[in-house]
DNA sequence: GGTTTTTGGTATCGACTCGATACTTGTAAC
DNA sequence: GTTACAAGTATCGAGTCGATACCAAAAACC
């Protein structure tokens, strides 16, 4: 009746997953929370690569965030370069170092590992009750949800490609897959 | 076809309640840690409520926690009462100050209330998905899964009532709903 | 029965996170 | 042009975390 067995479980299976996140981290000597922000930048577009977005993301504060980009370039793993057009705004681009470490530790998920155990109906079912449990989150919440242009409100078709409704700049295909921080839900 | 896409949203669904955590701890002069140790050790059983057991729920080292309890136990939120058999172990018992702060932040949790937007069907399916990758996940490592002995493959039934198969222990009603260290999937 | 090993827990140290505040610089609003 | 605002950095104190060392009680061993 109650959700409480939900949030044992999803709390178990998120303190198992923080757990292998830090030990992964740091098996390349990085923090739990660079390697996060670091997958982040690996997969969303080009509107989202500043550290305001990913300060939005990792839900903290920007002056932690800025100290762990910072470390994060140090080792060389990411790059800043500064917007042509706001000189204000950085964007953050991955070394090669940084994406050959993404990819290493993609697979490493012990949920990715988990997930493997389910059919693809199964998947298909988890995957839509998450979705539709965070758009239920988003509407009470004010939240930024981070989700793929492909499947925004304000994807626009145009002549021949297609346009972000909200910055009217065009979207190539590469774009559609990643993940964009102003993503609403239609 | 891959597990993409649940990552994403499980990591978004993560990081949106974490930061709820610690906003809601902060409200209340905790650290994060502490209120999830504090939620933990309100539903756990007479076997799992040691700083030992505290540590395998939170993944953490020893050390750590150990300092995280003696901060509960500054605030007055538990008490420790030494273990009458071993005089090593000590049990924490929730103060009722602890119990109406756990009362007061039960409600508060963001997956909590995006919940309230599935239907009964939909949270069962929810769960025993949820369920089936934890299961996954401890069957491909070897984690302590935290699960109510209801459920457990060590209960054993007696003559009017129930028993742990492990410690050959009597469990009343009220320790088959909480949650033990030593849960087992049948 | 006494020695060794293991286990539960604490203490302490350094590296790091985090939030708050203050600050700089560039952009937008009026 | 002045003022407000936004992006980002710098810095400080409180606290986490992991590692190590340590103590005491229990268990294992011979």
């Amino acid at each position: 009746m109650s959700h409480e067995n939900i949030l044992e479980l999803f709390e178990r299976l998120t303190l198992l997953e923080k757990a292998n996140e830090r030990a992964i981290a740091q098996a390349h000597s990085l923090q739990a929370v660079q390697l996060v922000a670091l997958h982040y930048l690996a997969r969303c577009n080009r509107f989202s690569d500043t550290p305001a977005a990913v300060t939005e993301y990792l839900s903290a504060t920007k002056g932690t965030v800025s100290q762990s980009l910072i470390q994060l370039e140090k080792k060389g793993m990411v790059t800043k370069v500064q917007d042509p057009e706001d000189k204000r705004v950085s964007h953050l681009k991955l070394t090669s170092l940084g994406r050959s470490l993404v990819k290493q530790t993609n697979q490493l998920a012990l949920l990715d590992q988990a997930l493997g155990g389910l059919d693809c109906e199964e998947k298909a079912a988890l995957e839509s009750l998450l979705r539709k449990t965070l758009i239920e989150l988003q509407n009470t919440h004010k939240h930024a949800m981070f989700g793929p242009c492909s499947q925004c409100k304000h994807l626009q078709k145009s002549k021949g490609g297609h346009l972000c409704g909200l910055t009217k700049e065009p979207l190539y295909e590469s774009d559609l897959v990643q993940i964009c921080r102003e993503y609403t839900h239609p």
